[in-house]
DNA sequence: CGAATTTGACCGGCGC
DNA sequence: GCGCCGGTCAAATTCG
Protein backbone atom coordinates (compact mmCIF):
# COMPACT_ATOMS: atom_id res chain seq x y z
CA UNK A 1 0.00 0.00 0.00
CA UNK A 2 1.34 3.71 -0.44
CA UNK A 3 0.61 6.10 2.07
CA UNK A 4 -1.93 7.89 -0.22
CA UNK A 5 -4.13 5.02 -1.02
CA UNK A 6 -4.75 3.79 2.43
CA UNK A 7 -4.10 6.06 5.33
CA UNK A 8 -7.32 7.95 6.15
CA UNK A 9 -7.56 11.15 4.19
CA UNK A 10 -10.52 12.67 5.16
CA UNK A 11 -13.18 12.97 7.88
CA UNK A 12 -16.46 11.53 6.52
CA UNK A 13 -19.37 12.92 7.43
CA UNK A 14 -22.34 10.93 7.39
CA UNK A 15 -24.23 11.03 4.22
CA UNK A 16 -28.23 11.94 4.47
CA UNK A 17 -30.02 9.35 1.57
CA UNK A 18 -33.08 10.72 -0.01
CA UNK A 19 -34.88 7.43 0.58
CA UNK A 20 -38.40 7.98 0.84
CA UNK A 21 -39.22 4.73 2.53
CA UNK A 22 -42.42 2.68 2.23
CA UNK A 23 -42.83 3.82 -1.40
CA UNK A 24 -43.67 0.72 -2.42
CA UNK A 25 -45.00 -0.29 0.69
CA UNK A 26 -48.35 -1.78 1.06
CA UNK A 27 -48.62 -2.82 4.47
CA UNK A 28 -51.80 -3.44 6.58
CA UNK A 29 -53.03 -0.68 8.54
CA UNK A 30 -51.54 -1.31 12.04
CA UNK A 31 -49.32 -3.64 11.23
CA UNK A 32 -45.56 -2.37 11.54
CA UNK A 33 -42.84 -4.81 10.44
CA UNK A 34 -39.81 -4.96 12.87
CA UNK A 35 -37.73 -4.32 10.16
CA UNK A 36 -39.26 -1.04 9.56
CA UNK A 37 -39.31 -0.41 13.08
CA UNK A 38 -35.73 -0.76 12.79
CA UNK A 39 -35.18 1.72 9.73
CA UNK A 40 -36.78 3.99 11.19
CA UNK A 41 -35.23 4.02 15.00
CA UNK A 42 -31.93 4.15 12.91
CA UNK A 43 -33.27 7.47 11.20
CA UNK A 44 -33.72 8.44 14.47
CA UNK A 45 -30.41 7.79 15.94
CA UNK A 46 -28.82 9.33 12.60
CA UNK A 47 -30.43 12.63 13.20
CA UNK A 48 -28.89 12.66 16.57
CA UNK A 49 -25.37 11.64 15.26
CA UNK A 50 -25.41 14.09 12.41
CA UNK A 51 -22.49 16.55 13.09
CA UNK A 52 -23.43 19.64 13.50
CA UNK A 53 -22.18 21.76 10.93
CA UNK A 54 -23.10 25.13 11.96
CA UNK A 55 -20.20 26.30 14.05
CA UNK A 56 -20.64 28.06 17.73
CA UNK A 57 -17.93 29.89 18.53
CA UNK A 58 -17.45 29.44 22.30
CA UNK A 59 -16.25 33.25 22.60
CA UNK A 60 -16.46 36.59 20.64
CA UNK A 61 -13.16 36.70 20.61
CA UNK A 62 -12.01 33.45 19.18
CA UNK A 63 -12.71 34.55 15.13
CA UNK A 64 -14.09 32.32 12.70
CA UNK A 65 -11.44 32.48 10.72
CA UNK A 66 -9.35 31.69 12.98
CA UNK A 67 -10.17 27.99 13.72
CA UNK A 68 -7.93 25.95 11.87
CA UNK A 69 -9.08 22.08 11.25
CA UNK A 70 -5.94 19.75 11.25
CA UNK A 71 -7.13 16.70 8.71
CA UNK A 72 -3.81 15.41 9.00
CA UNK A 73 -4.95 13.29 11.68
CA UNK A 74 -8.12 12.50 11.11
CA UNK A 75 -8.80 9.00 13.25
CA UNK A 76 -7.14 9.89 16.36
CA UNK A 77 -8.84 12.58 17.92
CA UNK A 78 -6.10 14.43 18.72
CA UNK A 79 -6.02 18.00 17.91
CA UNK A 80 -8.23 18.28 15.80
CA UNK A 81 -9.30 21.40 15.97
CA UNK A 82 -6.79 24.30 17.17
CA UNK A 83 -7.82 28.05 17.76
CA UNK A 84 -5.60 30.95 18.20
CA UNK A 85 -7.42 33.21 19.98
CA UNK A 86 -5.13 35.79 19.77
CA UNK A 87 -6.44 38.84 22.01
CA UNK A 88 -6.59 38.50 25.95
CA UNK A 89 -10.12 36.69 26.19
CA UNK A 90 -10.92 38.30 29.68
CA UNK A 91 -10.82 41.57 27.41
CA UNK A 92 -14.31 40.72 26.35
CA UNK A 93 -17.36 40.37 27.95
CA UNK A 94 -18.93 37.54 26.61
CA UNK A 95 -21.79 38.14 29.15
CA UNK A 96 -21.58 34.62 30.58
CA UNK A 97 -19.17 35.80 33.20
CA UNK A 98 -19.98 38.70 35.69
CA UNK A 99 -16.92 41.16 36.34
CA UNK A 100 -16.39 40.05 39.64
CA UNK A 101 -15.09 36.28 38.09
CA UNK A 102 -12.55 38.47 36.24
CA UNK A 103 -9.69 37.05 38.24
CA UNK A 104 -11.34 33.58 37.80
CA UNK A 105 -11.46 33.58 34.25
CA UNK A 106 -8.08 35.01 33.45
CA UNK A 107 -6.38 32.28 35.36
CA UNK A 108 -9.33 29.52 33.39
CA UNK A 109 -8.05 31.35 29.94
CA UNK A 110 -4.38 31.41 31.28
CA UNK A 111 -4.52 27.65 31.95
CA UNK A 112 -6.61 26.73 28.35
CA UNK A 113 -3.74 28.57 26.81
CA UNK A 114 -1.37 26.23 28.17
CA UNK A 115 -3.25 24.02 27.34
CA UNK A 116 -3.64 25.03 23.75
CA UNK A 117 -0.24 24.92 23.78
CA UNK A 118 0.71 21.26 24.77
CA UNK A 119 -1.89 20.23 22.39
CA UNK A 120 0.01 22.25 19.34
CA UNK A 121 3.26 20.86 20.64
CA UNK A 122 1.41 17.33 20.79
CA UNK A 123 0.06 18.01 16.95
CA UNK A 124 3.60 18.53 15.67
CA UNK A 125 4.72 15.75 17.88
CA UNK A 126 2.50 13.31 15.76
CA UNK A 127 3.03 14.91 12.65
CA UNK A 128 6.78 14.07 13.09
CA UNK A 129 5.56 10.56 13.97
CA UNK A 130 3.48 10.10 10.66
CA UNK A 131 6.17 11.37 8.48
CA UNK A 132 8.62 8.73 9.99
CA UNK A 133 6.41 6.03 9.24
CA UNK A 134 5.59 7.50 5.86
CA UNK A 135 9.15 7.50 5.23
CA UNK A 136 9.91 4.13 6.90
CA UNK A 137 7.11 2.61 4.62
CA UNK A 138 8.65 4.23 1.38
CA UNK A 139 12.40 3.10 2.01
CA UNK A 140 10.70 -0.44 2.65
CA UNK A 141 8.87 -0.63 -0.36
CA UNK A 142 11.74 0.71 -2.12
CA UNK A 143 14.52 -1.89 -0.39
CA UNK A 144 11.63 -4.13 -1.51
CA UNK A 145 11.19 -3.27 -5.00
CA UNK A 146 14.89 -3.24 -5.54
CA UNK A 147 15.20 -7.04 -4.42
CA UNK A 148 12.80 -7.89 -6.54
CA UNK A 149 14.51 -6.43 -9.49
CA UNK A 150 17.56 -8.24 -8.52
CA UNK A 151 16.14 -11.74 -8.48
CA UNK A 152 14.62 -11.13 -11.15
CA UNK A 153 18.01 -10.33 -12.67
CA UNK A 154 19.50 -13.54 -11.56
CA UNK A 155 16.76 -15.21 -13.30
CA UNK A 156 14.47 -14.23 -15.97
CA UNK A 157 11.53 -16.16 -16.32
CA UNK A 158 8.42 -14.66 -15.03
CA UNK A 159 7.76 -17.44 -12.50
CA UNK A 160 10.85 -17.11 -10.94
CA UNK A 161 9.70 -13.46 -10.90
CA UNK A 162 6.76 -13.99 -8.85
CA UNK A 163 8.46 -16.12 -6.66
CA UNK A 164 10.56 -13.81 -5.85
CA UNK A 165 8.04 -10.94 -5.52
CA UNK A 166 6.46 -13.83 -2.92
CA UNK A 167 9.62 -14.53 -0.82
CA UNK A 168 10.16 -10.97 -0.99
CA UNK A 169 6.81 -10.01 0.93
CA UNK A 170 7.94 -12.76 3.10
CA UNK A 171 10.99 -11.35 4.11
CA UNK A 172 9.53 -8.36 4.70
CA UNK A 173 7.50 -9.41 7.93
CA UNK A 174 9.40 -8.95 10.69
CA UNK A 175 12.56 -10.10 8.29
CA UNK A 176 11.13 -13.98 9.25
CA UNK A 177 10.22 -16.44 6.62
CA UNK A 178 6.43 -17.04 7.30
CA UNK A 179 4.91 -19.82 4.90
CA UNK A 180 2.38 -17.94 2.94
CA UNK A 181 -0.55 -20.51 2.24
CA UNK A 182 -0.05 -20.17 -1.91
CA UNK A 183 3.26 -21.20 -1.70
CA UNK A 184 2.57 -24.03 0.60
CA UNK A 185 3.26 -26.96 -1.54
CA UNK A 186 3.24 -29.76 0.50
CA UNK A 187 1.13 -32.75 0.24
CA UNK A 188 -2.19 -32.64 0.60
CA UNK A 189 -4.11 -35.04 2.06
CA UNK A 190 -7.16 -34.36 0.23
CA UNK A 191 -8.46 -37.80 -0.05
CA UNK A 192 -11.34 -36.89 1.97
CA UNK A 193 -15.08 -38.25 1.07
CA UNK A 194 -17.77 -35.81 -0.06
CA UNK A 195 -19.71 -34.82 2.62
CA UNK A 196 -22.72 -37.76 2.50
CA UNK A 197 -25.33 -35.21 3.40
CA UNK A 198 -24.25 -33.10 0.40
CA UNK A 199 -23.55 -36.06 -2.01
CA UNK A 200 -25.65 -39.00 -1.63
CA UNK A 201 -28.33 -37.24 -0.17
CA UNK A 202 -29.08 -35.43 -3.51
CA UNK A 203 -28.87 -32.17 -2.22
CA UNK A 204 -30.41 -31.62 1.09
CA UNK A 205 -32.60 -29.11 1.84
CA UNK A 206 -32.40 -26.74 4.94
CA UNK A 207 -34.66 -28.24 6.76
CA UNK A 208 -32.87 -31.56 6.42
CA UNK A 209 -30.06 -29.86 7.08
CA UNK A 210 -27.60 -31.32 9.99
CA UNK A 211 -27.08 -28.32 12.59
CA UNK A 212 -23.10 -28.90 11.80
CA UNK A 213 -23.55 -27.13 8.34
CA UNK A 214 -25.22 -24.31 9.79
CA UNK A 215 -22.32 -24.36 12.67
CA UNK A 216 -19.49 -24.92 10.17
CA UNK A 217 -21.03 -22.00 8.53
CA UNK A 218 -22.25 -19.22 11.12
CA UNK A 219 -20.56 -20.24 14.20
CA UNK A 220 -17.47 -21.19 14.19
CA UNK A 221 -14.90 -18.82 13.81
CA UNK A 222 -11.06 -19.70 13.60
CA UNK A 223 -8.86 -16.46 14.40
CA UNK A 224 -5.36 -17.03 12.55
CA UNK A 225 -2.04 -17.50 15.09
CA UNK A 226 0.22 -15.09 13.25
CA UNK A 227 3.60 -16.46 15.30
CA UNK A 228 3.26 -19.78 14.96
CA UNK A 229 4.87 -21.41 11.60
CA UNK A 230 2.52 -24.14 11.43
CA UNK A 231 -0.45 -21.45 11.39
CA UNK A 232 -2.50 -23.03 14.32
CA UNK A 233 -5.62 -21.61 14.79
CA UNK A 234 -7.80 -20.41 17.55
CA UNK A 235 -11.27 -20.94 18.04
CA UNK A 236 -12.56 -17.28 18.23
CA UNK A 237 -15.53 -18.03 20.77
CA UNK A 238 -12.41 -18.34 23.43
CA UNK A 239 -11.24 -14.76 22.61
CA UNK A 240 -13.92 -12.83 20.67
CA UNK A 241 -12.62 -9.91 22.64
CA UNK A 242 -9.61 -10.06 20.95
CA UNK A 243 -10.85 -10.65 17.26
CA UNK A 244 -8.49 -7.32 16.12
CA UNK A 245 -5.51 -9.48 15.88
CA UNK A 246 -3.35 -8.06 17.80
CA UNK A 247 0.51 -7.97 16.29
CA UNK A 248 1.62 -7.96 19.64
CA UNK A 249 2.73 -11.73 20.50
CA UNK A 250 2.40 -10.98 23.88
CA UNK A 251 -0.87 -9.33 23.93
CA UNK A 252 -3.76 -11.30 25.51
CA UNK A 253 -5.21 -11.99 22.02
CA UNK A 254 -2.85 -14.40 21.39
CA UNK A 255 -1.63 -16.91 23.91
CA UNK A 256 -0.07 -19.52 22.79
CA UNK A 257 -0.60 -21.96 25.64
CA UNK A 258 -4.09 -21.97 24.62
CA UNK A 259 -3.62 -21.84 20.76
CA UNK A 260 -1.31 -25.50 21.47
CA UNK A 261 -4.19 -26.54 23.61
CA UNK A 262 -6.83 -25.62 20.86
CA UNK A 263 -5.52 -26.25 18.29
CA UNK A 264 -5.77 -29.86 16.17
CA UNK A 265 -3.14 -32.03 15.12
CA UNK A 266 -4.13 -30.93 11.71
CA UNK A 267 -3.66 -27.15 12.51
CA UNK A 268 -1.68 -26.83 9.50
CA UNK A 269 -4.80 -27.88 7.21
CA UNK A 270 -7.27 -26.27 8.99
CA UNK A 271 -5.96 -23.20 9.11
CA UNK A 272 -6.08 -22.84 5.63
CA UNK A 273 -9.63 -23.51 5.66
CA UNK A 274 -10.02 -20.72 8.88
CA UNK A 275 -8.45 -18.31 7.06
CA UNK A 276 -10.42 -18.24 3.88
CA UNK A 277 -13.56 -18.78 6.49
CA UNK A 278 -12.15 -15.72 8.16
CA UNK A 279 -11.43 -13.54 4.58
CA UNK A 280 -14.66 -12.31 3.26
CA UNK A 281 -14.85 -11.66 -0.52
CA UNK A 282 -17.22 -9.19 -1.90
CA UNK A 283 -18.26 -8.40 -5.34
CA UNK A 284 -19.52 -5.57 -6.45
CA UNK A 285 -21.22 -5.91 -9.84
CA UNK A 286 -23.92 -3.72 -11.74
CA UNK A 287 -26.84 -5.09 -11.90
CA UNK A 288 -30.19 -5.21 -11.79
CA UNK A 289 -31.35 -8.90 -11.19
CA UNK A 290 -32.38 -10.37 -8.23
CA UNK A 291 -30.05 -12.13 -8.15
CA UNK A 292 -26.41 -13.93 -9.28
CA UNK A 293 -27.16 -16.82 -10.73
CA UNK A 294 -23.62 -18.48 -9.97
CA UNK A 295 -24.40 -21.66 -10.29
CA UNK A 296 -24.91 -22.48 -6.32
CA UNK A 297 -28.47 -23.39 -4.61
CA UNK A 298 -28.89 -20.43 -2.22
CA UNK A 299 -31.91 -20.29 0.07
CA UNK A 300 -33.00 -16.98 1.83
CA UNK A 301 -33.29 -17.36 5.27
CA UNK A 302 -33.58 -13.73 6.09
CA UNK A 303 -33.35 -10.05 5.68
CA UNK A 304 -33.13 -6.76 7.37
CA UNK A 305 -32.40 -3.28 6.99
CA UNK A 306 -28.83 -2.44 7.00
CA UNK A 307 -28.33 1.05 9.36
CA UNK A 308 -27.37 3.90 6.74
CA UNK A 309 -28.23 1.62 3.90
CA UNK A 310 -31.86 2.25 2.81
CA UNK A 311 -31.49 -1.14 0.56
CA UNK A 312 -32.16 -4.29 2.63
CA UNK A 313 -29.45 -6.61 3.40
CA UNK A 314 -30.74 -10.17 2.60
CA UNK A 315 -29.08 -13.18 4.15
CA UNK A 316 -29.04 -16.39 1.96
CA UNK A 317 -27.61 -20.01 2.74
CA UNK A 318 -26.41 -22.15 0.15
CA UNK A 319 -28.19 -25.27 -0.12
CA UNK A 320 -25.15 -27.64 -0.54
CA UNK A 321 -23.83 -26.83 2.72
CA UNK A 322 -22.67 -23.26 3.32
CA UNK A 323 -23.81 -20.05 4.19
CA UNK A 324 -23.22 -16.84 3.86
CA UNK A 325 -24.26 -12.90 4.35
CA UNK A 326 -24.95 -10.62 1.79
CA UNK A 327 -26.21 -7.68 1.20
CA UNK A 328 -26.84 -4.95 -1.34
CA UNK A 329 -25.10 -2.19 -2.20
CA UNK A 330 -26.43 1.26 -0.88
CA UNK A 331 -25.37 3.99 -2.86
CA UNK A 332 -26.63 2.60 -6.01
CA UNK A 333 -29.61 0.29 -6.20
CA UNK A 334 -28.42 -1.03 -9.78
CA UNK A 335 -24.95 -2.76 -7.84
CA UNK A 336 -25.06 -5.31 -6.26
CA UNK A 337 -22.81 -6.40 -3.27
CA UNK A 338 -22.05 -10.12 -2.95
CA UNK A 339 -20.07 -10.99 0.54
CA UNK A 340 -18.51 -14.33 0.04
CA UNK A 341 -17.92 -16.33 3.64
CA UNK A 342 -16.30 -19.52 4.34
CA UNK A 343 -15.95 -22.40 2.46
CA UNK A 344 -18.28 -25.02 0.96
CA UNK A 345 -17.85 -28.33 2.47
CA UNK A 346 -19.07 -30.24 -0.76
CA UNK A 347 -18.60 -30.17 -4.55
CA UNK A 348 -19.46 -27.11 -6.68
CA UNK A 349 -21.01 -27.15 -9.74
CA UNK A 350 -18.83 -25.98 -13.03
CA UNK A 351 -20.76 -22.54 -13.02
CA UNK A 352 -20.36 -22.14 -9.33
CA UNK A 353 -16.61 -22.81 -9.21
CA UNK A 354 -16.04 -19.73 -11.83
CA UNK A 355 -17.21 -17.62 -9.24
CA UNK A 356 -15.86 -19.91 -6.61
CA UNK A 357 -12.19 -19.44 -7.80
CA UNK A 358 -12.62 -15.58 -8.09
CA UNK A 359 -13.63 -15.21 -4.76
CA UNK A 360 -10.88 -17.50 -3.98
CA UNK A 361 -7.88 -15.63 -5.50
CA UNK A 362 -9.51 -13.02 -4.21
CA UNK A 363 -9.16 -14.10 -0.49
CA UNK A 364 -5.48 -15.80 -1.05
CA UNK A 365 -4.20 -12.22 -2.00
CA UNK A 366 -5.81 -11.54 0.56
CA UNK A 367 -4.90 -13.94 3.19
CA UNK A 368 -1.42 -13.82 2.17
CA UNK A 369 -0.57 -11.60 5.02
CA UNK A 370 -2.76 -12.13 7.15
CA UNK A 371 -1.05 -12.96 10.01
CA UNK A 372 -1.81 -10.00 11.53
CA UNK A 373 -4.02 -7.03 10.92
CA UNK A 374 -1.20 -4.79 10.69
CA UNK A 375 1.55 -6.30 8.27
CA UNK A 376 -1.16 -8.76 6.74
CA UNK A 377 -3.13 -5.46 5.48
CA UNK A 378 0.50 -4.28 4.51
CA UNK A 379 1.52 -7.31 2.63
CA UNK A 380 -1.68 -7.91 1.66
CA UNK A 381 -2.43 -4.49 -0.54
CA UNK A 382 0.93 -4.52 -1.70
CA UNK A 383 0.06 -8.11 -3.01
CA UNK A 384 -2.85 -7.03 -4.60
CA UNK A 385 -1.16 -4.80 -7.01
CA UNK A 386 1.79 -7.35 -6.97
CA UNK A 387 -0.39 -10.53 -8.39
CA UNK A 388 -3.21 -8.16 -9.63
CA UNK A 389 -1.09 -5.98 -10.96
CA UNK A 390 -3.18 -4.09 -13.14
CA UNK A 391 -5.90 -4.54 -10.83
CA UNK A 392 -5.58 -1.11 -8.45
CA UNK A 393 -9.10 -0.20 -9.38
CA UNK A 394 -10.19 -3.71 -9.12
CA UNK A 395 -9.08 -4.94 -5.81
CA UNK A 396 -8.88 -3.40 -2.91
CA UNK A 397 -8.45 -4.82 0.55
CA UNK A 398 -10.14 -3.45 3.65
CA UNK A 399 -9.73 -4.07 7.61
CA UNK A 400 -12.52 -2.17 8.59
CA UNK A 401 -15.04 -5.34 8.98
CA UNK A 402 -14.78 -7.49 11.56
CA UNK A 403 -12.96 -9.83 9.07
CA UNK A 404 -10.78 -8.69 6.52
CA UNK A 405 -12.32 -8.25 3.35
CA UNK A 406 -11.32 -7.65 -0.33
CA UNK A 407 -13.76 -6.20 -2.52
CA UNK A 408 -13.86 -6.98 -6.47
CA UNK A 409 -15.13 -4.25 -7.86
CA UNK A 410 -16.65 -5.59 -11.36
CA UNK A 411 -18.50 -2.08 -11.47
CA UNK A 412 -15.98 -0.60 -13.70
CA UNK A 413 -16.01 -1.67 -17.54
CA UNK A 414 -12.29 -1.35 -17.74
CA UNK A 415 -12.10 -3.24 -21.21
CA UNK A 416 -15.36 -3.33 -23.11
CA UNK A 417 -14.54 -6.68 -25.11
CA UNK A 418 -14.88 -7.96 -21.41
CA UNK A 419 -17.69 -6.02 -20.04
CA UNK A 420 -19.34 -3.96 -22.18
CA UNK A 421 -23.11 -5.85 -21.67
CA UNK A 422 -23.12 -7.18 -18.00
CA UNK A 423 -26.89 -8.98 -19.06
CA UNK A 424 -29.71 -7.75 -17.09
CA UNK A 425 -29.72 -11.19 -15.02
CA UNK A 426 -26.15 -11.01 -14.01
CA UNK A 427 -25.20 -14.47 -14.73
CA UNK A 428 -22.00 -16.46 -14.57
CA UNK A 429 -22.06 -18.80 -17.59
CA UNK A 430 -21.28 -22.14 -17.30
CA UNK A 431 -17.39 -22.95 -18.21
CA UNK A 432 -17.74 -23.89 -21.63
CA UNK A 433 -19.19 -20.51 -22.54
CA UNK A 434 -22.71 -21.83 -22.68
CA UNK A 435 -24.61 -19.12 -20.80
CA UNK A 436 -26.91 -20.45 -18.03
CA UNK A 437 -30.48 -20.45 -18.61
CA UNK A 438 -30.09 -20.07 -22.34
CA UNK A 439 -29.26 -16.78 -22.19
CA UNK A 440 -27.63 -15.74 -25.83
CA UNK A 441 -23.93 -15.73 -26.27
CA UNK A 442 -22.56 -12.72 -24.04
CA UNK A 443 -18.90 -11.25 -23.42
CA UNK A 444 -17.27 -13.09 -20.45
CA UNK A 445 -17.54 -12.37 -17.39
CA UNK A 446 -14.74 -12.09 -15.13
CA UNK A 447 -15.29 -15.54 -13.07
CA UNK A 448 -16.64 -16.55 -16.58
CA UNK A 449 -12.79 -15.98 -17.46
CA UNK A 450 -11.02 -17.26 -14.70
CA UNK A 451 -13.34 -20.59 -15.89
CA UNK A 452 -12.34 -20.86 -19.27
CA UNK A 453 -8.84 -20.12 -17.90
CA UNK A 454 -8.78 -22.84 -15.95
CA UNK A 455 -10.73 -24.87 -18.50
CA UNK A 456 -8.07 -24.18 -20.84
CA UNK A 457 -5.10 -25.28 -18.65
CA UNK A 458 -5.22 -28.82 -18.25
CA UNK A 459 -2.12 -28.48 -15.63
CA UNK A 460 -4.53 -26.26 -13.24
CA UNK A 461 -4.85 -29.56 -11.08
CA UNK A 462 -6.43 -27.06 -8.39
CA UNK A 463 -9.50 -26.32 -9.56
CA UNK A 464 -9.22 -28.21 -13.34
CA UNK A 465 -12.50 -29.82 -14.10
CA UNK A 466 -11.65 -33.01 -15.59
CA UNK A 467 -12.54 -32.76 -19.58
CA UNK A 468 -15.74 -35.57 -18.88
CA UNK A 469 -16.81 -33.36 -16.20
CA UNK A 470 -20.94 -33.54 -16.48
CA UNK A 471 -21.81 -31.57 -13.31
CA UNK A 472 -22.93 -34.68 -11.41
CA UNK A 473 -19.02 -35.81 -10.71
CA UNK A 474 -16.43 -33.41 -9.42
CA UNK A 475 -13.02 -34.38 -9.65
CA UNK A 476 -11.17 -34.14 -6.33
CA UNK A 477 -8.30 -31.80 -6.67
CA UNK A 478 -4.85 -32.76 -6.69
CA UNK A 479 -1.95 -31.45 -5.12
CA UNK A 480 0.81 -30.34 -7.56
CA UNK A 481 3.93 -30.98 -6.98
CA UNK A 482 6.46 -28.17 -7.03
CA UNK A 483 7.34 -28.86 -10.29
CA UNK A 484 4.08 -28.93 -11.39
CA UNK A 485 3.69 -25.56 -10.05
CA UNK A 486 6.09 -24.19 -12.09
CA UNK A 487 4.85 -25.80 -15.14
CA UNK A 488 1.38 -24.38 -14.19
CA UNK A 489 2.63 -21.16 -13.80
CA UNK A 490 4.44 -21.18 -16.52
CA UNK A 491 1.70 -22.26 -18.99
CA UNK A 492 -0.61 -19.69 -17.01
CA UNK A 493 1.57 -17.32 -18.26
CA UNK A 494 2.03 -18.53 -21.62
CA UNK A 495 -2.12 -18.18 -21.82
CA UNK A 496 -1.46 -14.88 -20.46
CA UNK A 497 -3.44 -12.71 -23.17
CA UNK A 498 -2.52 -8.89 -24.34
CA UNK A 499 -5.29 -7.98 -22.31
CA UNK A 500 -4.04 -6.57 -18.90
CA UNK A 501 -7.46 -7.30 -17.15
CA UNK A 502 -7.27 -10.83 -18.39
CA UNK A 503 -3.92 -10.63 -16.66
CA UNK A 504 -5.27 -9.73 -13.37
CA UNK A 505 -7.91 -12.44 -13.75
CA UNK A 506 -5.63 -14.96 -14.58
CA UNK A 507 -3.22 -14.41 -11.74
CA UNK A 508 -6.11 -14.03 -9.59
CA UNK A 509 -6.91 -17.40 -10.40
CA UNK A 510 -3.48 -19.09 -10.53
CA UNK A 511 -2.88 -17.81 -6.58
CA UNK A 512 -6.76 -19.09 -5.88
CA UNK A 513 -4.88 -22.79 -7.68
CA UNK A 514 -1.94 -22.65 -6.18
CA UNK A 515 -3.24 -21.59 -2.54
CA UNK A 516 -6.35 -23.65 -2.84
CA UNK A 517 -5.27 -26.97 -4.43
CA UNK A 518 -3.87 -28.66 -1.38
CA UNK A 519 -6.47 -27.30 0.97
CA UNK A 520 -7.38 -29.57 3.08
CA UNK A 521 -10.50 -31.55 4.16
CA UNK A 522 -10.15 -30.65 7.87
CA UNK A 523 -13.63 -30.53 8.82
CA UNK A 524 -16.66 -33.04 9.86
CA UNK A 525 -18.18 -32.38 6.66
CA UNK A 526 -14.93 -33.17 4.16
CA UNK A 527 -14.67 -30.30 1.81
CA UNK A 528 -13.64 -31.37 -1.50
CA UNK A 529 -12.96 -28.27 -3.25
CA UNK A 530 -10.25 -26.05 -2.87
CA UNK A 531 -12.84 -22.57 -3.06
CA UNK A 532 -14.10 -20.35 -0.76
CA UNK A 533 -17.66 -20.64 -0.24
CA UNK A 534 -19.99 -18.43 -2.43
CA UNK A 535 -22.53 -16.24 -0.90
CA UNK A 536 -24.82 -14.58 -3.58
CA UNK A 537 -27.19 -11.08 -3.19
CA UNK A 538 -30.83 -11.15 -4.10
CA UNK A 539 -32.44 -7.59 -4.62
CA UNK A 540 -34.39 -6.46 -2.00
CA UNK A 541 -37.69 -7.27 -1.73
CA UNK A 542 -39.09 -4.91 -3.82
CA UNK A 543 -41.63 -4.18 -0.66
CA UNK A 544 -38.63 -2.59 0.81
CA UNK A 545 -36.98 -1.39 -1.98
CA UNK A 546 -36.05 2.03 -1.51
CA UNK A 547 -36.69 4.38 -4.50
C1' DC B 1 -48.83 -30.23 -0.96
C1' DG B 2 -44.12 -29.52 -0.56
C1' DA B 3 -40.76 -26.02 -1.22
C1' DA B 4 -39.43 -21.40 -0.94
C1' DT B 5 -40.03 -16.92 0.85
C1' DT B 6 -41.51 -13.54 4.16
C1' DT B 7 -41.21 -11.44 8.43
C1' DG B 8 -41.74 -10.82 13.47
C1' DA B 9 -39.14 -12.36 17.23
C1' DC B 10 -35.07 -13.65 19.41
C1' DC B 11 -30.15 -13.71 20.63
C1' DG B 12 -25.49 -12.24 21.38
C1' DG B 13 -21.94 -8.80 20.77
C1' DC B 14 -20.71 -4.31 21.59
C1' DG B 15 -20.64 0.53 22.70
C1' DC B 16 -22.09 4.03 25.81
C1' DG C 1 -26.91 -2.13 32.82
C1' DC C 2 -29.13 -0.80 28.84
C1' DG C 3 -30.06 -0.17 24.20
C1' DC C 4 -28.59 -0.66 19.48
C1' DC C 5 -27.54 -3.57 15.78
C1' DG C 6 -26.31 -7.52 12.94
C1' DG C 7 -27.41 -12.09 12.32
C1' DT C 8 -30.45 -16.01 12.80
C1' DC C 9 -34.62 -18.64 13.81
C1' DA C 10 -38.97 -20.28 12.82
C1' DA C 11 -43.93 -19.73 12.17
C1' DA C 12 -46.81 -17.90 8.70
C1' DT C 13 -47.51 -17.12 4.07
C1' DT C 14 -46.91 -17.60 -0.80
C1' DC C 15 -45.72 -20.06 -4.82
C1' DG C 16 -45.34 -23.65 -8.26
Amino acid sequence: MDSGDHLPTAIEFPVTLNYRHGDTVEEPPGKKRVDEMDFFSNEKKRSREEPNLDLKVPSPSIKKEDLTIDMRYPYTGLNLLTANTGSDRSTVDDGLSPPEDDKEGKSELASMQAELARMTEENQRLRGMLNQVTTNYNALQMQLVILTQQRKQKDGSSQEHERSIIRAMDEKTDGKIVPRQFMDLGPAANTDEPSQSSIEGGGPERSSTPPNNIVEAGSMEYRLNKNNANKEIVPLDHERSNREDSPDPSSEGWNPNKASKLASPKSAEQTQEATMRKARVSVRARSEAPMITDGCQWRKYGQKMAKGNPCPRAYYRCTMATGCPVQRCAEDRSILITTYEGNHNHPLPPAAMAMASTTSAAAAVLLSGSMSSADGLINSNFLARTVLPCSSSLATISASAPFPTVTLDLTHNPNPLQFQRLPAQFQLPLPNGTPAFGAPPQPPSLPQIFGQALNSQSTFSGLQMSPNVDGAHFPHPKPPSATSLVDTVSAATAAITADPNFKAALAAAITSIIGGAHQPNSNNNSSVNNTTSNGETKPANSNFLAT
